[in-house]
DNA sequence: ATGAAAGCGCTAACAT
DNA sequence: ATGTTAGCGCTTTCAT
């Protein structure tokens, strides 16, 4: 393996000192035609490209941002990196993204190493769960994003989980869906929570029993085509529903294939509710009905809050409660 | 904003020399208990977490794989992550992901930043279009995923491109589907050329006729299921297909939803294949017949040869093709 | 077992 | 306009 060249190199080869490199890569207008085009020479024969350690060393604090998501994987936290990855470009601040595929051990492992880059800015979206970990953060440059601190300190961008699921479920009971099952990943949230709590509520003022209708499932974390597929035929094999509430768009869709290849129909025998409104949702067959999360926005806001330092928010209020529209389609009943 | 503390600051509140801070952090053995447990106090305490540009420049080359890909919200280019992913978790390798949105631009200065961080080797996924960019780079080091190399220099992984698609629309016309349209993402890559050629020689042995059948569209490329959509809508505006075929699963997406917005059915009235089967494909509606990339492993050989200096691929034949399975599901007429 | 000192590659301050 | 020098934070000899 070749030795990588420096500005020592480069300088040599151009008869200039490192310092005059340095200024052509960066503000070459300080430098006389002349030269530069020397410099520029060198650069080009020797493929020199400046070791961004060494850089970024020199000139803290580098200009990044960090993201920290469970599962990359799944095109609800992606749309929202998507989100904060335009801000960043357009005001030129790089973003450094780790996944943590619902694992705390990762989780701890990947912060230190963001920790360890010294950026600008800390997002973390979604199941985060150690507290601790991110008490030893600076807390004036974190901002979680569909996650709640109850420390009060970090501000976090969040829709209403809790209405959005109550708001669902009484649709679909007045749609004359009695049987209902819920499904949710059970990754410890609190959005979790409060969505759960959405549904009993809806159903209780219903007056409708949600006994042992409620799958909560460490599957529907990581697979949850899979996880919502297998989750419905094991319900289908003894009971027919008359709807699904489920806590995530890919759980739906697995759902749904699940209902369909026992038979049934969606909606006309069962109606099926996702979450997050990704962009498939509105193409699937049949569309679906969802809760609108806006997730490239709540990754805008994100940004804003984390490099802006003017944007301050209440200490008492310290949150974000974006509007999350419950967005009918077709696989619910009319 | 605060300081970062620093192995000095360390070094003082326990009382000890600050190479002895590094030792406890990387060597802890090479330390007496005592001092060790003094050390660790005074990191706790100032939540001491060594910077990583400075680590990363004293002990180049440091342990990481860079990775660059045109859409890392396709699932097809994030299955191929997922599996370098995995094999660097094995290794205790970093991996470092950009993404380039099919831009040059965008693609030149991420190179630029990769090469700046002098990874131990580079994975080019799919689209990269500029040779001179990676002439700069130590061949050793490269690998390309989805990607031919015309130089020769460079090992490439790849599925036989031409025949996956040869060989689903011969099965296709073999099903009585004579008007056959054909739907592209126009990225100027080989394996896109390959593919179209796989369709004409299927369609000419035929002697059936694909004039004004073949769409190659730049919309395809990062909004795969609004275009196919588009697309189909349009065709059906003037003619009815007997069948389409893609060159992804996300277009196939937006192509039978398109088709059933029309009015028709998948498959009775038009089949449609997708390329890559991607994890959803199985799980639509109806389910999508399509060909099956080794995606997952594709990135683990990739990392593999990336890594393990042994592994050299003969320069006369300096390609992995990897088996390539057509997939007969529901989408395509029995 | 621990400390002192050098240096990774770069840039910024200062000098010329 | 360009060169000299120091030092970012760390690890690694080399002493002790």
């Amino acid at each position: 393996m070749e030795k990588y060249h420096t500005v020592k190199d480069v300088a040599k080869l151009a008869g200039v000192a490192p310092s005059t490199v340095s200024l052509v890569m960066n503000r070459s207008n300080k430098v006389s035609a002349k030269t530069r085009e020397k410099v520029r020479k060198a650069v080009e024969e020797l493929n020199y490209v400046p070791n961004n350690f060494a850089v970024s060393l020199r000139q803290t604090p580098c200009e990044s941002v960090a993201v920290l998501a469970p599962d990359i994987q799944n095109p609800y936290y992606m749309d929202i990196i998507q989100g904060i990855k335009h801000k960043c470009e357009k005001t030129g601040v790089r973003i450094q993204i780790v996944e943590t595929r619902y694992d705390p051990k990762i989780e701890e492992a990947e912060l230190n190493f963001l920790l360890g880059l010294r950026p600008i800015g800390y997002i973390f979206i979604g199941t985060t769960r150690d507290e601790e970990l991110i008490s030893t953060l600076n807390t004036e440059k974190v901002v979680f994003v569909d996650k709640i601190d109850t420390t009060g300190k970090i501000p976090y961008i969040i829709i209403d989980n809790k209405k959005s699921i109550y708001d669902a479920t009484s649709h679909i009971i007045n749609k004359e869906c009695k049987g209902i099952f819920y499904i949710t990943q059970q990754d410890g949230t609190k959005p979790m929570l409060d969505r759960l709590e959405g549904f009993k509520q809806a159903m209780e003022e219903h007056g409708l029993d949600y006994q042992n209708k409620i799958i909560e499932s460490y599957e529907c974390c990581l697979n949850k085509l899979e996880a919502g597929y297998n989750h419905i035929k094991s319900i289908l094999s003894h009971t027919k529903p008359d709807a699904v509430i489920t806590t995530s768009d890919l759980i739906a869709l697995g759902v749904i294939r699940g209902i369909v290849d026992m038979g049934f129909r969606v909606p006309e025998d069962i109606s099926v509710t996702g979450f997050d409104n990704i962009d498939y949702a509105k193409y699937s067959i049949p569309t679906l009905t969802t809760v609108d999360q806006p997730r490239y926005q709540m990754g805008e806001i994100a940004f804003s809050y984390v490099i802006n330092k003017e944007l301050k928010i209440n200490p008492l209020n310290n949150r974000i409660v974006l509007k999350s529209d419950f967005i009918i389609r077709e696989s619910v009943r009319v």
